[in-house]
DNA sequence: TTATAACATTTGTCTGACAAATAGACTTCA
DNA sequence: TGAAGTCTATTTGTCAGACAAATGTTATAA
């Protein structure tokens, strides 16, 4: 393994370990984990994800057809198809039919963690405003990291987003996908994985809830209005002003978004 | 659907649009979608998920068993178990062989999201480096929120896991576990659900590898009065000087960690 | 009463078959 | 020539039936 973290297993014990000496004799105390029988399917995924990740089948690349893959690993059909069932769950693979169809690699992006999260809030009944509140806490955040760290090439996808902002004032769909795209730019400027993908995240969800739901005109125009100040603030690289114009701008949107 | 918002479908299509509209004929040029033709082991992931968000089979009870899902539903027996497997992999059920056994429902916990978020930075190989960044970012916004919102019971269980630590300093594996159980706490005080879950996964995240590669003594003790400072800090619901002890704490601890 | 054995239920796996989608080669016809 | 349709081979999607393995439950024997 190459990476300095490992991927945490689904085999782990989430029972805790019994206390297998009720017996009165003298028996020995030792215990141990319950032990965990793997499927061979989840052996199967286990193989196939290691060659994935390990880079070994390159993104858009296609695995060996399920014939192959059948005769190489020794298992049925079956059960190598539940494995692939799973990869393609964890966002590692697509399949399509036909001839040069089969199973295509691919890098999961932010829509497989924007799906988990959306699953455990549903879940929990979590009320649209906690995810407003998550993101205008972070997002300020982001803009103070990004003022120290954008890159000129960055600055330039914030002022096409812009751009696409303005010149979509009348259509709410693509005004929110560029809003979306100005958001993710800022995101992307913190060179910061784990905040990116945070971040990406909760946008997403908002933004889906917000095409729903639409927005009016004023609340777009004076969303062009606040992006183009933290722009500014940007290419100044002053953080805690960019930071304070982001919430601001937030504030400002969730008032308009709930009413 | 009673929630707030909705659950993405997996059935997006991912490749755009294309113009089919390649004819010098006078052809219309109207833009479609691409079809996507949902696969039945889908519909029935889909069904099946339907049951379990909307709490129609509450968590710790079973789903029918196969024999009677496939009767139920009408596909076989193979295209039933595809879909108990996406299912599973998004955490949803666990399955146990023999009498009483089958397909429990689980409401799935942040291990879900923490795995997504592990598969998703090796991919990018993101570095350890990063995900400490990430962590000593939210954690203050953590404390500064928990400090406002924090109730008597949840400082309690801070108060619970402080103890833990003090009694395991001789124990890494339980010493670390003990220091993951009082971030947690912190992390559930800001009554946020999202920023509990992002944090969450961080801490898991850097919890194991600080497992793997162990702690000494000394860090353990100077953990241990860090600790004991943020609660105080809580206690007394000064928030800016709990987010500032946090992240003096985790600075502390990165260098720890990295040296 | 306790240990053992038989039983029934449920999931895990295998085999073989056919249907459906589809890329590519081939044919037809203007 | 070229545009349209047709055929074919490949690959995934689905089905049906069978047996193995795991595991509670019940009956039986010591």
């Amino acid at each position: 393994m190459t990476n300095e973290f490992a991927l945490p297993k689904y085999n782990q014990t989430a029972v805790p370990a019994e206390d297998a000496s009720t017996s009165k004799k003298g028996r020995s105390t030792v215990k141990l984990d319950t032990l965990k029988v793997p499927r061979a399917s989840e052996l199967v995924a286990e193989r196939l994800r290691e060659l994935i990740v390990s880079g070994s089948v390159p993104e858009g690349e296609n695995l060996p057809s399920e014939k192959e893959l059948v005769m190489q690993l020794g298992v049925s059909r079956a059960t190598l198809r539940e494995a692939l069932r799973m990869l393609e769950t964890e966002g590692l693979i697509t399949t399509k039919t036909g001839p040069k169809g089969g199973a295509t690699v691919h890098h999961p992006n932010s829509s497989n963690l924007t799906r988990s999260l959306a699953l455990l809030l549903q879940l929990e009944k979590t009320p649209l405003q906690t995810i407003l509140e998550a993101r205008r806490l972070l997002e300020p955040l982001c803009a103070n990291l990004a003022a120290e760290r954008i890159t000129p090439a960055e600055l330039e996808e914030l002022r096409a987003a812009l751009q696409m902002m303005k010149e979509n004032l009348a259509d709410t769909r693509m005004y929110v996908e560029a809003q979306l795209r100005f958001h993710l730019a800022i995101f992307a400027a913190t060179h910061n994985e784990v905040l990116r993908l945070y971040t990406t995240s909760v946008g997403e969800l908002i933004t889906a809830q917000t095409a729903r739901v639409g927005l009016s005109e004023a609340a777009r125009k004076t969303g062009v209005k606040a992006c183009e100040g933290i722009l500014v603030a940007l290419e100044n690289r002053d953080g805690g002003l960019a930071a304070r114009r982001v919430e601001a701008h937030l504030r400002a949107f969730e008032t308009l978004l709930l009413k």
